[in-house]
DNA sequence: GACAGCCTAGGACGCTTGTCCTAGGATTCA
DNA sequence: TGAATCCTAGGACAAGCGTCCTAGGCTGTC
């Protein structure tokens, strides 16, 4: 069974699964490989097989990320008919992972954070998550018209969403999230009606 | 000189200044009394002298936080007139820490953030300074005749001014910052309008 | 000059960390 | 049956961490 084709996951998918998780959970730092070991039952010494540094688990969980963002995007764009319907898929995230935000805060920006504070090399390609959003959201935002500022508008979705989460999780507060989500959307309603006129 | 009346700050003092801004650049989990002990010129050893603890040296951080807080607070106060300058106040201070926050995002929000994944107990003194703006917000709505919705608004400009932050931060993206200062204040004007009816 | 209190340097401690090595079990194929 | 490959457990390692102790240098008071 040396190929992914097996049924059940290989050792090397369920530690990239539990270390996505945990650096979610607990941060990218404080996680140890002595976490992660006990998560999926190995000894500890023996990641050194699979992964040769905690750098490279990094790596691959970020790479899972994105392949996970690029799949839940071409999700919504089957979804949604209308460009702002699929802006709605985007917003809605912050009320179908409710639970995980209030405890976790975004998992996209509390990782970059952790990582721009660490100085790791690997920002640049945690930030990559963030401009798979960017770019889809531009593209949404000009198939609705607004060609000239469309960027602009993605950016401000995404500041949005990323403010709510974290002040969500600071306060634990649900119906702050709510109320939030409801005025994101009247604001994208807004730029639906003025790209009409 | 047992007294704080010195001329010259005291070495405790020394000690939470420095601290307080390596925990806002490097993350209060990844700064060590190493890297303290260094900014301060003193013995590592000696630490537990000043401080039992990490998590006392922590608290003596976040205490000066929440003062200094009130000190900007208080002095937002005095330089605006009406309601709507002195929450401008507030969201300039997105443009007077420009430099700062494209580097290590927003002070607060960073740092409860990590605080959250740490299970920190500290967690909750450091969602005070929140607290510090929230109240200090709401009351400005208040006097602007928004009795009803005070909260919400003060929350959704602490939560614009946070998305903002980590987002301007990951992107290094001074005009993005920018972009959003100028429409927060749009939309505060839209408020204060609304409120004149 | 003697004493007391404040503050310091330097190092020891036990622990956890990421990293790396080695011996051997399990499985597959000839 | 024998060899090769894949994967594992367990532990060694050097380094860094927060914490804590001790000896001694300052400084002011009697």
């Amino acid at each position: 069974m040396s190929t992914a084709s097996s049924a059940s996951r290989t050792t090397r998918e369920q530690i990239v699964d539990a270390a996505d998780q945990l650096f979610y959970e607990q941060g990218f730092d404080s996680t140890s490989f002595a976490d992660i070991a006990a998560a999926v039952n190995l000894s500890r010494g023996n990641f050194y097989y699979h992964f040769k540094t905690k750098d490279d688990l990094l790596e691959a969980v970020i790479e899972q990320r994105l392949r996970n963002t690029q799949a839940l995007l071409q999700q919504w764009e089957q979804q949604g008919t209308q460009p702002q319907d699929r802006i709605r898929c985007f917003i809605h995230i912050l009320i179908a992972n409710q639970a995980r935000i209030l405890l976790y805060g975004c998992p996209v920006g509390t990782l970059t954070t952790e990582l721009a504070k660490l100085n790791h090399h690997a920002l640049d390609q945690a930030n990559a998550v963030f401009t798979l959003f960017r770019t889809w959201l531009r593209q949404q935002f000009q198939a609705m018209g607004r060609k000239q500022d469309a960027d602009e508008l993605a950016m401000h979705v995404l500041g949005r969403s990323q403010g709510v989460a974290t002040l969500a999780s600071a306060f634990q507060d649900e119906k702050f999230l709510k109320q939030e989500v409801k005025r994101l959307n009247q604001w994208l309603q807004q730029c639906v009606d003025d790209a009409k006129q």
